[in-house]
Parts: C-alpha cells; structure tokens; sequence
RNA sequence: GCCCGGAUGGCGGAAUUGGCAGACGCGGCGGACUCAAAAUCCGUUGUCCUCACGGACGUGUGGGUUCAAGUCCCACUCCGGGCACCA
C-alpha cells in the first residue's frame, strides 16, 4: 500500500507504554526516515540544465529559493550541540519554503583545507588528506542524523582536486586581467597588452611599450594584474612559520590564529588587488540585505576618507602627506614621519642621526600593542631636516614618531597641532608652536573653563580646536585666503582648488584597506599555478594543465620558529619537494625548464566561490554552467529593481564580517566584470544566527575545568572540592563544556534537539545552553503523538467528526500566525504557537483528522521525521516534504463577538464581550454599564471615553 | 574615545502602527498514578495587601509627551559586540 518505512514496537525495559514516544521510539522514527528520504532522493532539486537537469521536476516545482550555510571546517572533534543552530533554521527555513512551493536549493560542503585541519594532522602525526576525509564522514555523519535536508548531490570539499582545480582557474583568470579605472571594471590583461600594442594606450613612464623586452613589459603588465607579485611590507608570523593578511591580525598585533605575535617584515608575496575594488565594495553594500552591523563593519574596514594629497618641499625631494583637512595647511607647523619612512635617511642631519638611528631600532623593536596604544605619551626624534610648507613658504621642522604609521596613507602627516589632538599633544610634549588657525566660538572656551583667547595665541588652550570655526590667519601671497569663511567644507575645496592650480596637490580619497596578501607558507592548500622561467618571469598555467596537484609528502609539517623573532625567514614545505618544484613543461613554445611557485592559498580561497559550485558540482567544463548559474544566482528585479542577484538566504556567524564576506564579495565581482557570473553580489541576504553560549569554569590556576562535574553550593561553585570560577562563553571544546548532539539523540532524539535548538529564542541572538529545558520540546512531542496515536497499540485514535467552532476558529489563526512567523525566521514564536494549539486539541475528547493532519504539515519544517511518521499513519503514501503548506480561511480569523477590556484612567477594570461589528456608541455604554466599571467610577460621569475599534475601551474620569 | 546592539518574573524568552505586560518553555508549589521513586498526567505560579470580592505596585535609573508608554522624547547607569594614534 505504501512505501513509507513501516512502524514496530519499540521494545522497552519499563512498563511504559510500547508505542509511547520517547527516545528509543524517536530513534527507531528518525533513522527509518532519515533512510527513506536518502532513498527517495527527497531533498535533490533540479537544474535547468546539465547532470543535475530534470525538466518535469523544475516544472512542479516553481520559483527557486537558494539557501547557504557558512560552510564549516572539518574539526577533528566532531560537532557539539552549539554548531548546528544554524543549520537547524535553514533546514526549517527550506522545509517550510518547500511546502510554499519553491525549488530550494540546500547542501552543505567542507571548507577543508588551511591551519585547522594542517595542525589537526601535525598533531596525530597523519596526513592531512587522511584526517580531513575522516572528519568529514565524521560530520556528514552527525549532520545526517539531525535529519537536514540537504542535496547531497551537491556537497563539495575544497580539497578536492576537482574543486580546486576551479580555485586554480579563478587564481588564473584573476592572473589574466587588470582593473580599467575608466570603465569601472575588470577586464582581461590580453585586452590590455592589445591597446598597449595599437599604441591607443601608452605608458605613464614616457617609455615606449613596443621597444621593452619581454621580460620589462611582464614588469609593466604586473602592475597592473589583479593578482601580482609584490615585494612590500608583509604581516610575518614566526609562530606560525607563514605571512599572514591583514585581516587575520588582530588588534594587538597578533594572529588570529594561534594568538602568535606578527612582524612586518619586506617580503616577496601574492598579493591581491581588492583595492580597485574598494569604492563598489561600499557602494554596493546599499543593495544589500543585510544588517547594518555587518554593513559598518565593512565599511569601516575598507575606510574610506575624502581629503587631499600635497607635496611639501625638501633638500630629500617632496614629502607627500595625506590630509582630511587640507583646509588646515596655514596651521601645518611641522611634519611627522613614520620610523619607516624611505625618506627618513635622506632629510636627517649628521647631528641628528645617532638619534634618530636610536628612535628607528626602538621603534622596529616594540611590538604593536605598544605602538598602537593612544593612551601613551607620545615620542618622537627630530631628524635636523626641514620641508617647506606650500601655502605659508615657511620652512618647519621634520620629525619622526610611531604614532604615524606606514601603512595609512603616505606614512607620512603634516602636523596642525592647534586642530588636532594628536599633534596637539606632541607640540606641547616637545616645545613646538601651536598657533591658531581659527577661532573658536566662546562657549567652546567656556566648555572648557578658560578665558577666550584670540590671534595665534593658543597658550592656555588645554586640547585642540575641531569643528567649524572662522579662519585667522589663513591667506598667503599666492591668492589663497580663506579668512572670513566659517566652514569647514567650503575651506576644504577653496584649499583644493588652491592646490591643484598650484602643483602642489590635488583632492584624493584615500582607503585603509589594503591590497590582500594572498600567499601562505604551509603544506594544506590550493598549490599556486603558477611557474618561472629561467628569467624569473611568473607564468600562469594554461587552463589545461590544471589543475597542480597538492604533491604526496610526509614532511608536510610548516617550519615554525620562535614566536618572537623577527628575524626568521618563512620556508614553504613544498620548498623542499625537489622534484616537484623542478619541472619541464611545455606552455606554448617548446618544453622549457621551470620553477614551480611553492605557496599555497589562503583558507579563505576555497570559500570566496563555493556556492557557485553547489550549482554545478561535477562540472568539468566550467566552474559552473551559464544556464544553471543565471537559474539559481540571476538578480531577482521581480522583487525589487536593484535586486542584485546571489543566493537568497545567507546564514553564518558574526565573526566572518570583514574575512571571508569581503573576500567572497571580491572574487565574485571580478567573475561579474569578466562576464562569468550573472549577479554583482555572492549573498543578497545575509543573516548571523547567534551562538550558543554554556557556563565555563577555571580553577585557580586560570585552567578551564569539565564543565559537567561542577557542583553550586549556596550561588558557589566547586570542582573536586575545590572552589571554581564561572564565566559566560561560547560552548566549544577547549571551555571544556561542549554538549554532543549523540547525547541529545540518545536522551531524546533529533525532533526534540532540534525544537529546543529552535524554541530557545530568536535565531539571531546568543543564548545559554541548558539540557535541563530540553524535556519541554520532548513533552510536546509526547503529548502531540498521543493526540494522534495511542500508546499502547500504536493505532490512530482520531476523532470521527468536523472540529467544533472554536478549534476551527485556533487553527486557523496559528495557521495565519506560524506561516508568517516561519517566513520571517521567528521559528521560537512558531513553536509557541504550536503548542499552544496542541494544548487546546489535548483537552478534546478526540481530536478531528482535519486538525491533526494540518498540525502536522505545520509541524513538519521543525520536527520532520515524527510528522512523516504521522502522516504516514494517517493514510497518505508519499513524503509530506512537498505537501502544500496550510493557509487559513480569512473568513475564520475574525470573530462575531469580542472581547475588549475596559479601562478606567489606563488601568484594567473590567471586560465586555460584544459584536466585533458593534459601533462605538454601543461599546461605550456596555462599558460603562460594566459592574467594576461602575463601582470604579462611583457615579461620576467620565469626562470622555475612548473607544479603540477591535481593542479596548478607556474610561477618562 | 567612537560606532552598533541590548536590559521584561527564580531562568530562557513573548508582546502589529503606542492599546489587556509576562504568550510558550524550564524551574517551583499542590495533586493523580505508584509499595515507593523516576517517567507521565492534571492544577497552580510577577510581587505585596486581603478569608474573599477586590486593590496597590511592577518592563535598568530619573524626568517628559499621551486618554493610554516595555514601545515615543530627553538625560543617565550597566552589559554585550565592533573599531580605535586612520592623519
């Protein structure tokens, strides 16, 4: 008759019930579906086109929906109840949108390759590919038992040569073009060498492009790639044995990873050039749905600043600064350079230089904690040389000090100490003059308590003057005078203007991001394809002689130093693979001998574009099809007009907001200007999901304790006797108070986990883990399956009848309410609903077919496997995954007759059930009529009433 | 220091546009079943006053707007997160 998984008797060692749902029923429930449902291929949506292509599925099944977790990595200890609150929501999310009718995608892939997994390997001492494979099955295998619908068609692993083969292609096809400033986009680099070649494009240099040698136009084409190789100021982490990017530097100056210090050290490295990319990065955050937490973040990271460059005069050349507040110059008094400076060798004085060699090898020797900590007194050298200012001629003194960094802007600042707090402070600290450059209003000196001072003379002023003001002393010979404005803004473009007329500068934007250091010195990653000549020239592989195989070696182990010296130099492991690192190779003119680059890529590479290949997985044409592409990831201007395409629902942790989503944003934008994608953005939704948080606890050597032998006495806690210390902190492992989801199976099974996970509050907001409130869910589950099912024969017990009106009426209100709370994510006020309705169907004599099977169907996004069961038992043949979702009659969520309360100056006094259609001047003399209505008001006539239609009634007295 | 969030019973959390504060769950209390316990089921549960009817108080603090404020405005306190000598 069916063929859905029949139900036995569960044997119990208790007198309980045989058919009672409890753990060992909801196990034996879980697994017989979880294996019908792989059987069936349930969760395996069509493409338009390719392997995956079925016409007359993509036909039932209407308009697509794409659905993405944050991949994870593969960890060697398995999962804890804690990871899987994400996946929950979207399994629920994509379940329920199944139901809607949409063609959802879903899978899940393993961001398998980088630090993790290579040190997971160091660790036991087996290869990487070997650990890695094993913690995959590992988590497939504890994901599957949650019952997530995923394609596993679909499901990727980054180290697969498959795959990155396709990460090699993006590196090559990055390789191969350039950024058009003209035409705001990326474009192919033979393009370029084309112009170069007509003569319709010439070099800034003056020199002449057809007479270069081969070996000098790469030099030229290089700098213009959007992957390149730079030799340039790196972040060297000796602890790790690799460099590392910019945004896996903590603030402290330290790694990310492993918490190591980092140095930054000139070296040789990949880069990548995000910053062509830096203004559409911002831009198009504004078509975005996402928060506007995560929108900051990025904005701020890539830290866009309006001002102005200008080039100050010296014996050494010119000194060029950035300013926001070029508007400022007449107060520019002296300059300061960062310790690193190129400049800095050529403007000191002979006098000067054993100083300023000092301050150079004291500053090299801080670590960036100390350097970047604006609570400190501020230092600095004076190098004997001097700079001209260019709207005061005056010649003012050059000074080095390590509160200007390399790395902003020019690492160089001219100083207006009487308009900025920092060089304020560094005036005053070193007897240099402050005159003032404008005039502050007098409530601004009363604010902070001193007599108003006017002219140049600063010399009681206790910080420095910021904000819009009019200027003193702020004309020259020259024609700039901006004396009498009092804006800020329109002093800027005077002095803009002023400056570019001049030569001496010109209005800029400048950005804190930098370009992304894209190579590391470890064995685990994507091999570079890339190869040198005998001339040391890099030549990208030709697309088939991808992909480069990671090479087989035991010595896979990165060469790591001590933490603290700088002085080390990185050694890639596959340095050390002679014969891999030596090839001959034909690309196009005869086999020639060459060298094989040795870095591998990043982490973040695999997953800059792994959605994409959730589309298309076995592809081995194209990183994916056109047409499949356009399907799933084309912008939706149905929805909106600016829709800019990519995946619909995005869910992933916090922590990614400035790696991986700005990363992810690049790549794809360079696919896009190239043509190979149809959408400007990856991830048009994006949604953070909070974490699960668990109470940790350290004794009082500071050491994490096992969580779970913890005892409270009296509000205090003791482990072994001895008193402990709790702290907040996400569940994990190394707090030593993870949870396993096997515990929860075994205790109460997925259903259960997965309603607590989901009943706990809103998806996006962190909350505590206590398995002592799980039994609610497994409660409600209970007294669900026996409204439906008795527990003793495991027969149905519905009701033979129509429900009566006021069940009718409830059901199609959470109806109404859990189709939209489960369209908005809000899964925990679904559940409530639920249960209050299942609450109400458990005190009928009966409950009606009709009700248990629409509860049921709304049930099943959220606990699948025990309303397959039951639906299996109310007759019906097929999964209920594409059952259409319940909609209500509108006709039943309004009522004849009301209740509203009534209120006598704001307070509650009494209640009347009236006709929902009554009018007001009825409602108003039941009111008032109203027992405790009228002992309240004692006689007195009300002053006024207000009646809110459908609401409630208030009694002014 | 700057920028985002947030604060509601013993606990996790609910509350369209301002309109019945505390949905739902845990825990507590009382009861049923049981020799007993666990499990399960039923009832009850913001605090205080009252035998009761009922009343007073109550959404971090202090003001304000309003017939009506958890929700809006002003000023603060505390907690979480991000950024931070960014010129």
């Amino acid at each position: 008759m069916t063929d859905a998984p029949s139900t036995d008797a569960v044997a119990e060692t208790s007198d309980a019930p045989s058919f009672r749902y409890n753990a060992a029923l909801a196990q034996d429930i879980e697994l017989r579906w979880q294996a019908y449902w792989d059987e069936h291929k349930t969760f395996e949506s069509p493409n338009p086109a390719g392997p995956l292509a079925d016409a007359a599925a993509l036909e039932d099944r209407g308009e697509k929906l794409f659905v993405l977790d944050m991949f994870p990595y593969p960890s060697g200890s398995g999962l804890h109840v804690g990871h899987p609150l994400g996946y929950i929501g979207t399994d629920t999310y994509s379940r329920f949108q199944r139901m809607r009718g949409r063609n959802v995608l879903y899978s899940m892939g393993f961001d398998a390759f980088g630090l993790p997994a290579e040190q997971f390997a160091v660790q036991t001492g087996q290869h990487p590919a070997i650990t890695t494979d094993e913690n995959i099955a590992n988590m497939r295998r504890q994901l599957h038992r949650l019952g997530l619908s995923h394609d596993k068609r679909r499901s990727i692993s980054t180290t697969d040569p498959a795959y990155y083969r396709w990460t090699q292609w993006i590196f090559r096809t990055i390789f191969e073009s350039w950024y058009d400033v003209d035409a705001d986009k990326a474009r192919p680099i033979a393009e370029l060498v084309a112009e170069f070649d007509s003569g319709e494009r010439t070099l800034d240099d003056g020199r002449d492009w057809a007479a270069l040698s081969g070996t000098e136009k790469e030099q030229v084409l290089a700098d213009y790639r959007l992957a390149y190789v730079s030799h340039a100021p790196v972040n060297w982490c000796p602890g790790l044995g690799t460099v590392v990017a910019n945004e896996e530097v903590t603030a402290d100056g330290r790694s990310d990873r492993g918490n190591f210090p980092v140095f930054k050290r000139n070296m040789r490295q990949w880069m990548m050039r995000i910053t062509a990319y830096a203004d559409r990065l911002i831009e198009d955050l504004d078509v975005l749905d996402w928060t506007d937490a995560i929108k900051t973040m990025q904005r701020n990271w890539i830290g866009k600043s309006h001002g102005a460059t200008v080039h100050f005069p010296s014996a050494a050349g010119p000194i060029t600064v950035f300013t926001t507040r070029p508007d400022t110059l007449f107060g520019a008094t002296f300059m300061v350079l960062a310790p690193e400076h190129p400049l800095v060798d050529a403007l000191t004085s002979p006098e000067q230089a054993t100083a300023v060699a000092a301050y150079r090898d004291a500053a090299a020797a801080k670590k960036e904690i100390d350097r970047t900590d604006d609570t400190k007194a501020k230092t600095g050298v004076f190098t004997g040389g001097t700079a001209t200012n260019p709207v005061t001629g005056e010649e003012i003194p050059v000074w080095i000090a390590d509160y200007v960094l390399m790395g902003y802007g020019t690492g160089a600042i001219m100083a207006v100490p009487c308009g900025d707090q920092r060089d304020f402070e560094f005036a005053r600290t070193y007897g240099l003059a402050i005159p003032a450059i404008q005039q502050p209003s007098s409530e601004w000196f009363g604010e902070h308590g001193i007599e108003p001072t006017t002219g140049a003379d600063t010399s009681t002023w206790p910080v420095a003057f910021v904000g819009d003001a009019p200027y003193i002393n702020s004309a020259n010979e020259s024609g700039l005078d901006l004396n009498g404005l009092s804006d800020v803004a329109a002093g800027v473009s005077t002095t803009n203007d002023w400056l570019e007329a001049d030569g001496h500068g010109h209005a800029t934007i400048n950005y804190k991001l930098r370009d992304w250091l894209f190579s590391r010195q470890r064995y685990w990653g994507e091999p570079f394809p890339v190869v040198y000549d005998t001339d040391g020239v890099a030549h990208v592989l030709p697309e088939d002689q991808l992909p480069v195989l990671l090479p087989e070696t035991d010595s896979f182990a990165p060469r790591t130093f001590d933490p603290n010296d700088a002085d080390t130099d990185p050694e890639s492991p596959l340095d050390r693979l002679d014969d891999w690192v030596n090839v001959t190779l034909d690309l196009g003119d005869g086999p020639q001998p060459y060298r094989r680059d040795t870095n591998v890529m990043p982490q973040w590479a695999g997953s800059c574009w792994y959605e994409l290949r959730y589309l298309d997985p076995t592809n081995e044409n194209r990183f994916v099809d056109a047409d499949v592409e356009r399907y799933w990831m084309g912008p939706r201007t149905d929805e909106r007009p600016d829709h800019p395409g990519g995946v619909d629902l995005y869910v992933g942790g916090v922590e990614h907001a400035v790696l991986h989503l700005l990363y992810a944003r690049f790549w794809h934008k360079v696919l896009f200007d190239l043509g190979h994608v149809s959408s400007k953005e990856p991830y048009a939704r994006l949604y953070n999901q909070g974490y699960i948080l668990a109470d940790a606890y350290k004794d009082d050597r500071e050491i994490y304790v096992d969580a779970f032998a913890v005892e409270e006495r009296d509000g205090e806690f003791f482990y072994e006797g001895q008193p402990v210390t709790r702290e907040w902190g996400k569940m994990g492992k190394s707090l030593k108070n993870a949870v396993s989801p096997d515990e929860m199976y075994d205790s109460y099974g997925a259903d259960t986990l997965r309603l607590y996970e989901m009943s706990m509050g809103p998806l996006d907001q962190s909350r505590p883990w206590e398995t002592r409130d799980v039994v609610g869910m497994y409660r409600f589950l209970q007294r669900f399956w026996r409204n439906a099912v008795d527990e003793d024969t495991g027969d149905l017990v519905i009701a033979d009848r129509d429900p009566d009106d006021e069940t009718l009426r409830l059901l199609h209100r959470t109806i109404d309410a859990v189709g939209t709370e489960m369209d908005n994510l809000r899964f925990n006020t679904s559940i409530a609903k639920l249960i209050e309705l299942n609450n109400h169907v458990t005190k009928l004599d009966g409950v009606p077919r009709s009700v248990i099977e629409t509860m049921t169907l709304m049930l099943a996004p959220l606990a699948p496997h025990v309303c397959e069961e039951l639906w299996a038992k109310l007759g019906h043949d097929e999964t209920l995954t594409y059952e259409p979702f319940p909609s209500a009659d509108p006709a039943l969520l309004v009522d004849d007759m009301i209740e509203l309360p009534v209120q006598v100056n704001g307070k509650v006094r009494g209640r009347i059930t009236v006709a929902a259609d009554a009018p007001n001047d009825e409602i108003e003399a039941a009111a008032l009529a109203e027992d405790n209505v009228a002992r309240t008001l004692d006689g007195a006539a009300p002053k006024k009433v207000i009646v809110v239609p459908g609401r409630m009634v208030n009694v002014v007295a």
